[in-house]
DNA sequence: AGCTCCCGCCAGCCT
DNA sequence: AGGCTGGCGGGAGCT
């Protein structure tokens, strides 16, 4: 370690002073965009360089690139792999039970109860309960609510979500801060109160409110203000390796992609049989894997305008099936 | 005492 | 067979 991506904290200097938060995911975190700042736009970072640059074991990066992959900040070479997972093995199963219980997936989920869902502050156990669906074991929710914290601690060093107390109860809960205005029209949308403001995104992503959870080395994603598509590859692998263009990728649009039930993967989705519901999902698990835009700040509220407009097309779904069923 | 979440074991997959 | 990835839960630190 050669410089102080840490933060300026005499811990650092002084093992003595040991304090776990220094190790902490999200500082981490924050510390992994800073290293990725360090590099050019659309560079590729090494596992072992990274875990060796931030002082942790490359299991934390893996961690940390999952998590940030599920909203598409960075991106993994790991395609070859990916495409094996279109179901013709004998363990497609295990496969995609694993992948369905991944960090990835289980931070587009948590992303998308605050985007579709009536609640503003979410706790955790709330969460993973909702997450879980139908499955009531404790042991689960016990699992599920720990992954959350590692999800939720990245989150908030990158200023998406906050910590605070409930109001009501005063048990720490989460709300989502990030993207006030509709990416679609680049407008800011008219603040009714918070809650209508839930389904509305926008604003760069580093344009954020100015909220601290935590110490200020968790605040900027990236000190030019904007954040980088990033590729982390094992350091063997980081040789000429050929990626889309911006243009390309670009020109295939938001229109390519159907996205699926706004609940968690485990439930079933409303008048759509399970074989489409499967497919949708799907859908929605490649676009992380297929869309790759130059900045952080367009993918993002492209991504959560895909969340709205799947959303909405949703609901006058349901309402049509209701409809339909008051008739007969 | 309950909450939070780091740490590393080890299963499963890949090369 | 050995390496890589990452789900998982023990248990220690924190509040």
């Amino acid at each position: 370690m050669s410089s102080s991506l840490h933060t300026e904290d005499s811990q650092w200097k002084n093992p003595s002073i040991y304090s776990r938060k220094d190790k902490s995911l999200g500082l981490l975190c924050s510390n992994f965009l800073k290293l990725c700042d360090r590099e050019g736009v659309d560079s590729t970072i090494g596992l072992d360089n990274a875990a060796d640059q931030l002082g942790v074991e490359r299991r934390r990066i893996y961690d940390i690139v999952n998590i940030l992959e599920s909203i598409g900040v960075i991106a993994c070479n790991h395609s070859d792999v990916k495409e094996k997972g279109e179901g013709k093995t004998s363990g497609s199963h295990k496969i995609d039970n694993r992948k369905e219980k991944s960090l990835m997936i289980l931070a587009q989920n948590f992303v998308k109860l605050f985007h579709c869902s009536d609640v503003d502050l979410i706790s955790l156990d709330k969460a993973a309960s909702a997450l879980l669906g139908d499955v009531h074991d404790p042991m689960a929710m016990k699992t599920k609510t720990r992954r959350l914290y590692d999800i939720a601690n990245v989150f908030v060093s990158m200023n998406l979500i906050e910590k605070i107390r409930s109001p009501d109860n005063g048990k720490p809960v989460f709300r989502w801060i990030a993207w006030k205005e509709n990416p679609r029209s680049g407008s800011a949308v008219a603040a009714k109160s918070d809650d209508s403001m839930r389904r509305t995104f926008g604003e760069e992503i580093t344009n954020i409110v100015p909220k601290r959870c935590r110490d200020d080395s968790s605040s900027d994603l990236m000190s030019n203000g904007q954040v980088k598509r990033l590729k982390v590859a094992k350091d063997d692998e980081l040789k000429d390796k050929k990626q889309m263009s911006a243009e390309q990728l670009n020109e295939r649009g938001t229109k390519d992609f159907v996205f699926g039930p706004f609940g968690p993967s485990s439930l079933p989705r409303p008048g759509v049989s399970g074989k489409e519901n499967l497919k949708q999902i799907q859908n929605w698990e490649d676009l992380a894997s297929k869309y790759h835009p130059q900045y952080q700040n367009k993918a993002a509220s492209e991504l959560f305008a895909h969340y709205v407009e799947a959303w909405e097309s949703w609901q006058v779904e349901a309402a049509n099936e209701l409809h339909k069923q008051h008739e007969h």
